[in-house]
DNA sequence: AGCACGCCGACT
DNA sequence: GTCGGCGTGCTC
């Protein structure tokens, strides 16, 4: 029957109570819309902004937020405004979890970063949300005694140990029973199946310990002890200012960040550290420990479900003072944060380049600004757009430009390739060679580095010239020479290496081109077979664990010659390495990328001081082609900032980043012609006038990556112009084609 | 992001 | 004749 007729046919049916008058909340949902969502308050519910709710949405239920608009966006800059609902199609918010609401600041720093990468905010706001609290936290379970134990009980000593444990009525996880009585988690389990346990939720959970800023002072002198007070007080004024600390690699930057996090401590405030890579938290965590007298917490994104809801509400209660992280811990919420600390400020890992893509450093710095609250930027090679900002006076400058404990920087020579070229098929200059034998001789450590992963990034048919590449991406496949296999570097394609050409069938016809360091590894057994060998690639060492255990390794001598990608140029500290060679310098300054030399410079600057930090000096050999390029020139003279003093006067005439903005588009379909099509579009409808320049549409480098092809159009402006309310415009007249995609990526950092 | 509705191929 | 493919559109 129908209910609206049935209801017609009661006889005398009571009128409904008139409704109250509604109140009328937004909700953020952690979903691509446009804007909040608009829901009556329940009377009973008192709501206020940030409270953390459960909402209707369709047939599901979801967990938002609830959102005010944010006076200090300016207008043009804010996504524009959503027509808003009639108040007779709102539904009521279901429930107000018991969570700690997300604070106003944190609040207007999602819109803001929303604004900014013109990304919807609830995406912005999923970062802060998602996972991290999927319904409300559990509390974990423990154990006490039963009240009166069955009879049937067998008491054995493990047991008797578990039952003494617990004599003093403490209630412990299974865990910790077995570790403090020291017995299996089974005999736990077996006193529980034998009803001699009882379980018991338990309270509230373990605070983080509070690391101690009085707990080891440290002896600092000579220029750090004066940029250690400059930095204290920069910390003491508890303003917004951001300041860079700059100090060659060994200069004990990090001793003094750690002492700004201690002034920050002593004010009861938080503090964040971010690090573009958790990899390098094991020798990290040991110098904060050292320092702090316990760890602080810690969040990236392999650590565990309970761990990441653990330190997700110690941030939001404020019992987690230090957090260290990767980027995005900078969408954690905490409630009291006083300073951010933002090392190796010029790291390209703070870009993210999928789903919100944003620069966790320049955002840092947003955060800071927002909050009122210092922020230092640290490295020994700043980004160009760090020191422009220095420049510029908008940010403080701290130069350490020696290293301490009595270690000298090493001594860095170009090996000209053409002068020495290594024997026919191999990579390595017999001059290299030799001073490796030295340096073995010595009873010290060597390192090379060569930033290619796998044997070889080509490989080719010798009988018809077939080139192996991936079937999904404009890339060729890179053999894993260990693993027998060929692997693309852009996408997850694998495929066996083939025993003859596909294409020709030739046998014994397929050749490795080029060098990656597996065959560096190769080469360098062949040359010195006693040697230890260590290989560090992120593929190769899995996880930070073994990461942790290779660099201990190392540290006890138990290695002759670490051959390494990037992960070696982290900030690890190896007392017994006096030798960097460097296989292929000129590698990454191809490709006529924007940042290319800056790029090139800082990596290998940071691989380089790898060398000599103890005592004894250290020496940096770079294998080139082009030696007389600015790069090579630079990182023998070690003059950076004439280095990057050319890099500025190159860029500021085309107004290119930092003295200009630039935003890019990347039009992505899996048919070419729909890529093609809508980028004709855009290129039709681009933005113009003056300080305005479209360049593109082209392919993109990459033009096939994961089977879409992809074009790319770049808008450059003067600074002084925003780039979001022009793209706003601009995306609103176009309409994608089927099956494509615009990605929209402000101050680019990719070019691929 | 989900999840429904909706219009065209291979099966009980 | 139905089950099911994923293309478009909506969710306060």
């Amino acid at each position: 029957m129908e209910p609206a007729l049935f209801s017609s046919l009661l006889p005398d049916a009571p009128a409904p109570p008139a409704a109250p008058a509604r109140r009328r909340v937004s909700v953020l949902l952690p979903m691509p819309f446009a804007g909040p969502f608009d829901y009556a308050a329940p009377p009973n519910m008192p709501l206020n902004p940030g409270d953390v709710v459960v909402v209707p949405l369709g047939r599901r239920r979801e967990t938002g937020v609830v959102w005010e608009p944010n006076p200090n966006l300016p207008a043009d800059f804010a996504p524009p405004p959503q027509r808003t609902v009639e108040a007779a199609r709102l539904r009521p918010v279901a429930e107000l979890l018991d969570l700690p609401p997300l604070s106003a600041e944190l609040r207007h720093f999602i819109d803001w970063v929303a604004a900014y990468t013109l990304t919807p905010p609830g995406m912005v706001l999923a970062m802060t949300l998602r996972l991290h609290m999927r319904g409300v936290p559990t509390p974990s379970m423990g154990w006490i005694l039963a009240e009166n134990r069955p009879d049937t009980v067998r008491l054995t000593p493990a047991r008797q140990k578990v039952l003494d444990l617990l004599q003093d009525g403490t209630a412990r996880t299974t865990t910790d029973i077995a570790n403090a009585a020291n017995v299996g988690p089974g005999v736990v389990k077996g006193l529980a199946d034998a009803k001699a346990l009882k379980a018991i939720k338990l309270g509230p959970e373990r605070p983080f310990a509070a690391p101690n800023p009085h707990h080891n002072l440290p002896v600092l002198e000579g220029e750090q002890a004066t940029a250690t007070a400059a930095l204290r007080n920069t910390v003491a004024e508890g303003q917004f200012s951001v300041t860079l600390l700059e100090g060659v690699t060994g200069s004990g930057k990090t001793e003094i960040y750690l002492e700004a996090i201690a002034a920050c401590l002593e004010q009861g405030k938080q503090a964040l550290v971010l690090l573009p890579e958790i990899a390098l938290s094991a020798q990290w965590m040991q110098r904060f420990t050292r320092r702090f007298g316990t760890e602080p917490a810690i969040w990236h994104s392999e650590i565990g479900q309970r761990a990441r809801r653990l330190t997700w509400h110690a941030a939001a209660n404020g019992s987690a003072t230090v957090v260290v992280g990767a980027r995005s811990a900078l969408f954690l919420p905490f409630n009291n944060l006083g300073l951010i600390i933002v090392d190796e400020e010029h790291e390209s890992l703070f870009k993210q380049e999928e789903g919100v893509i944003y620069n966790a450093r320049d955002m840092a710095v947003v955060r800071a600004r927002l909050s009122g609250f210092p922020i230092a930027l640290v490295s020994a090679t700043p980004s160009l757009e760090t020191l422009a900002n220095v420049e510029a006076g908008r940010y403080r400058h701290l130069i350490l430009p020696s290293r301490h404990g009595g270690a000298s920087l090493p001594e860095t020579r170009i090996l000209d390739m053409r002068d020495h070229p290594p024997p026919r098929g191999l990579f390595l200059s017999p001059a290299l060679t030799e001073q490796l034998s030295a340096t073995f001789e010595r009873q010290e450590q060597a390192m090379l580095f060569l930033n290619r992963r796998g044997y070889a990034p080509l490989t080719l048919c010798r009988a018809c010239g077939h080139r192996m590449e991936c079937p999904h991406c404009t890339a060729w496949l890179v053999e894993h020479r260990a693993k027998k296999m060929l692997s693309c570097h852009y996408c997850d394609h694998t495929e066996p290496m083939p025993p003859t050409c596909p294409t020709c069938g030739a046998e014994e016809s397929l050749t490795a081109i080029g060098p990656g360091i597996e065959r560096i590894t190769e080469e360098a057994k062949n040359l010195f077979p006693d040697a230890r060998i260590l290989v560090m690639a992120s593929d190769t060492l899995g996880g930070p664990a073994a990461t942790a255990e290779a660099v201990a390794k190392i540290s006890r001598r138990e290695v002759d010659l670490v051959i390494g990608t990037q992960i070696v140029a982290k900030g690890w500290h190896f007392p017994h390495l006096t030798l960097v060679g460097i296989v292929d310098a000129d590698l990454g300054l191809g490709g006529g990328d924007l940042r290319a030399g800056e790029r090139t410079i800082q990596l290998l600057h940071q691989v380089a001081g790898r060398a000599g930090r103890a005592s004894t000096p250290g020496r940096v050999l770079l294998q080139s082609y082009t030696p007389e390029h600015p790069v090579m020139q630079a990182l023998v003279s070690g003059d950076f900032d004439a280095f990057m003093a050319q890099e500025a006067a190159q860029r500021r005439p085309g107004f290119w980043p930092p003295y200009g903005r630039l935003a890019a588009l990347i039009i992505s379909a899996e048919d070419a012609k729909e890529a093609d099509a809508t980028a004709a579009d855009l290129g039709r409808t681009a933005p113009y006038g003056e300080g305005i320049q479209v360049l593109g549409p082209a392919p993109a480098p990459i033009a096939v990556l994961r089977n879409r092809h992809r074009r790319r159009i770049l808008l450059r402006t003067w600074r002084t112009i925003a780039v979001q309310p022009i793209l706003r415009r601009w995306l609103s007249m176009v309409k994608p084609g089927k099956g494509a995609r615009i990605d929209i990526d402000i101050d680019p950092v990719s070019f691929l």
